[in-house]
DNA sequence: CACCTAAGATATGGATTCGTATCTTACGGC
DNA sequence: GCCGTAAGATACGAATCCATATCTTAGGTG
């Protein structure tokens, strides 16, 4: 009677159901038992693919890690510019962010490895989006041709981050334009006197 | 045969051990068995002062809190200051952070708390320290007089909290030196030119 | 249309842990 | 030196969850 889901179809819904559970209950009361019913299957499915729960926590964060991409804007100003991809972050990011940063505690003390392992590809494939966003800052002459530090090009970020880590919340639009304003641009235009 | 421990250094034990489990196993392990048997003692004992496993967490959290202080430096320099607390923080506030930040993400889920809930009282406790370092530093003649905002006052333990939550780790010397000599000192000494 | 693979349901053994109850014994107060 | 309180040990029922095994059935393949 029910429509019966097959390979990449039912796996996308099994890592997504994970993903979830992962972010409503933490890693601590992630249960296959809890991820299968989710999905509207049962535990031998997801078994079948993963080895235990760790394997499957595992997977459903690449899968959702592989799913991001930011795309670079183009709002005629550096400002602009930041501040739309900072927003473009505190608005699809922070349960990303909480997870990645909180609840997987108990899965980087197993697998030995800390949530920067995890940002770190995320971080240069935004990378590559930044260079294109400070050449055209340079050609519009608002910043200087020596390039900047990858911590003053990371700062904004970084800072938003540490926000979202602190309250597991969406960040306040004044509060990004004051990172923007008070310290990331005073940091790369040229003084004003 | 063996010596009894009694009332608040009993007290004090539980709660020691309590942390130091929660830091070295996290939060998803944490049994009161094995704190129990950490402090020297079973679990009759801590069920007898904390009624489940959250409320012992709770306690051995701000039992914790509590006792971190740190003392102001006065080195002469604005830098130096600002460096020695940062390395004070770095030296040993790693495990304190890393589990605040990430171990207890359950507990916040249950309370409907978060990291920033905990922070707060140590940062206002921090924030008087800072006051009288930035005093001095007016009347050095090393920044103007016009008070900074929190958010460039807060900054450097902001990046040095955000770095150790990415690595759950202490923090190089010279990146501490690059926070404080590329971002923070930038933004509050007078232009140099 | 027959067959085979995998989806999905269900049962289960084993391990872990919570929280309570019960008992003995050390220590402090009087 | 007696006595009550609480420390500490131990046992235990209930619940949870992991991981596997077994079985039925849907849906794609030939």
């Amino acid at each position: 009677m029910p429509e019966r889901r097959r390979g990449a179809a039912l796996e996308k819904a099994l890592l997504d159901a994970a993903w979830e559970e992962l972010a409503e209950t933490g890693y601590a009361r992630f249960t296959m038992e809890a991820v299968a019913r989710r999905a509207g299957t049962s535990p031998s499915v997801l078994y079948r693919r993963w080895s235990d729960r760790d394997d499957l926590v595992r997977a459903a964060t690449v899968h959702v890690l592989r799913e991001y991409r930011l795309d670079t804007p183009d709002t005629g100003s550096l400002r602009g510019d930041v501040l739309t991809l900072m927003r473009e972050i505190n608005a699809t990011r922070v349960q990303f962010i909480t997870v990645m940063g909180a609840h997987l505690a108990g899965y980087y003390r197993e697998t030995g490895t800390s949530p920067g392992d995890l940002r770190d590809p995320l971080v240069t494939g935004r990378a590559q989006a930044l260079d294109v966003l400070f050449d055209r800052a340079v050609e519009r002459g608002e910043i200087k041709p020596e390039p900047l530090t990858e911590r003053v090009r990371s700062l904004p970020f970084d800072l938003l981050r540490h926000e979202i880590l602190m309250t597991f919340a969406p960040v306040p639009d004044d509060v990004l334009e004051e990172i923007v304003d008070t310290v990331f641009l005073p940091l790369v235009l040229p003084p004003a006197r």
